[in-house]
RNA sequence: GUGGGUGUAGCUCAGCAUGGUUAGAGCGCCAGGUUGUGGCCCUGGAGGCCGUGGGUUCGAGUCCCAUCACUCACCCCA
């Protein structure tokens, strides 16, 4: 084998492309129901969009981006995630002066330049929405309701929802030094990454997967007691608000987001099926950031999803409805003299929206019929030399090996009543 | 970027610790037989440079090294 997908990278075979168009389908559905429009925008950007947007410690756009100069030399990246390039064209049509709020989805590949495990990949499909225009605690509640409902339309039912606020501005940074401290007193006590993270991202010290890190940064104090009065009552609103509507949650003061540009408002879904890749999806509020880009001071709150790792899930859950059911017509011939005859009905058919496969094999008969019972064809037309002359074709049902003999003008209407 | 596991037909895998003539099974695919014309059963066939490249050896799918890919964990997140 000479070539293979480049490293982190799939191929999606029709026998997935069923369990895609599944999830595509309802995550159309659900953002028509919730009046989210959708936005397409380029897979590469000025690398400088992502570098400003993300955050230049992040690790993103430290170390998983594919950057590249074109052949007029401008520096491009492939988007990491899709929110960037969502502002990027919020500012560049001056979305802004439209009726706020603007409610966005997009959906496409994102590319990170990342070791590949089981549910991270190189290049991966995300589906996202944005609301830009509000500061109601009650638009972070929309995006978390949708995605709630996303997930349980899909069919999941043991998710959980990790929820955090992350603070502003004005109240992070005194958490951050506070933690900075609370962490150099306890240095000795610390993993060799803790260290590292104590000096240059003390948030990171709250996720730490080493249990005597957790068992010591259990007795820092939490964000919870530094956030502003605003902060606060934001968060506070949002709690409210998803009781209000029934949506558990996990209130996980060690929970920060990657990507700096993150305000108040952080969560994620995570699947218990899912091994370490097990967040399924998140999001939060990003006040600053369309300021930050260049714009006008407008806030957003937003969330994206993982498709892989979705697909992996619903797997391990059995989720997909096992939907084998014959349908269609197969039109098998007896002989190849019947070209014409064949064609005609076959056209018919296909006019009239019925899905229909014929022979290009040329094939004995049995070999036609053998396809199309493996292929869950529920019907096969069989048309016989000797029927050419009365314009008659058997037409059987595969299911229960009844068989009628019809004329061509007959087929569609029976067809659509057997359906039935 | 760091560490562990794996890599044999389209798919799932056996064979490898004790190297030895034409590398196996099941499923799938193709053809044929028996059912008028599928499903069950039977027969036959196609399909593998044993991930790739080096090395050890008279001889390597089997041993050694490297490399690539997948996978798990770290990391990070979706």
């Amino acid at each position: 084998m000479a070539f293979k997908a480049p490293r982190g990278t799939r191929d999606m075979l029709p026998l997935e492309s069923d369990k895609w168009n599944f999830v595509e389908r309802k995550f159309r559905e659900l953002c028509y129901n919730y009046n989210f429009a959708e936005i397409r925008t380029p897979v590469f950007e000025e690398t400088e969009l992502f570098v400003r947007s993300a955050g230049e410690e992040s690790d993103v756009v430290k170390k998983e981006m594919y950057i590249f100069k074109d052949r007029g030399g401008r520096e491009l990246a492939l988007r990491p995630e899709g929110t960037a390039g969502v502002v990027r064209a919020y500012l560049e049509h001056s979305l802004h002066n439209n009726a706020q709020p603007v409610k966005l989805f997009y959906y496409g590949p994102m590319f990170r330049y990342d070791r590949p495990q089981a549910g991270r990949q190189r290049q991966f499909y995300q589906m996202g929405i944005e609301i830009f225009g509000t500061k109601d605690p009650a638009s972070d509640v929309e995006v978390i309701k949708f995605t709630a409902d996303f997930f349980s339309k899909l069919g999941f039912k043991d998710l959980k929802l990790h929820i955090n606020s992350v603070g502003c501005p004005e109240c992070r940074p005194l958490f951050q030094k506070d933690l900075e401290e609370f962490a150099r007193t306890k240095i000795s006590l610390l993993c060799g990454d803790c260290r590292k993270r104590a000096l240059n991202n003390p948030l990171r010290l709250l996720d730490c997967k080493n249990d005597s890190c957790r068992e010591v940064m259990k007795d820092s104090s939490p964000i919870n007691a530094y956030l502003c009065s605003s902060c606060g009552t934001h968060f506070e609103d949002v709690l409210k608000l998803l009781k209000a509507l029934n949506i558990s949650f996990y209130v996980d003061s060690g929970l920060v987001r990657g990507l700096d540009y993150y305000t108040n408002t952080a969560f994620e879904f995570l699947s218990c099926q899912l091994g370490s890749q097990n967040a399924l999806g998140g999001g939060g509020r990003y006040d600053n950031l369309v300021e930050h880009c260049g714009g006008p001071q407008v806030p957003g709150v937003g969330m994206a999803v993982g498709v892989e790792r979705i697909l992996l899930a619903l797997e391990k859950e059995e989720l997909f409805p096992v939907k084998d059911q014959p349908e269609g017509v197969f039109l098998a011939v007896e002989s190849t003299d019947l070209w014409e005859e064949r064609f005609n009905l076959l056209y018919l058919l296909r006019d009239n929206d019925f899905r229909v496969e014929t022979d290009y094999l040329n094939r004995s008969l049995k070999a036609q019929m053998k396809f199309a019972n493996r292929n869950s064809f529920r019907f096969v037309i069989i048309m016989g030399v000797e029927d050419k002359s009365k314009g008659i074709v058997k037409l059987r049902d595969m299911v229960n090996g009844e068989q009628v003999e019809l004329s061509f003008e007959k087929i569609p209407a029976f067809l659509r009543k057997k359906i039935e």
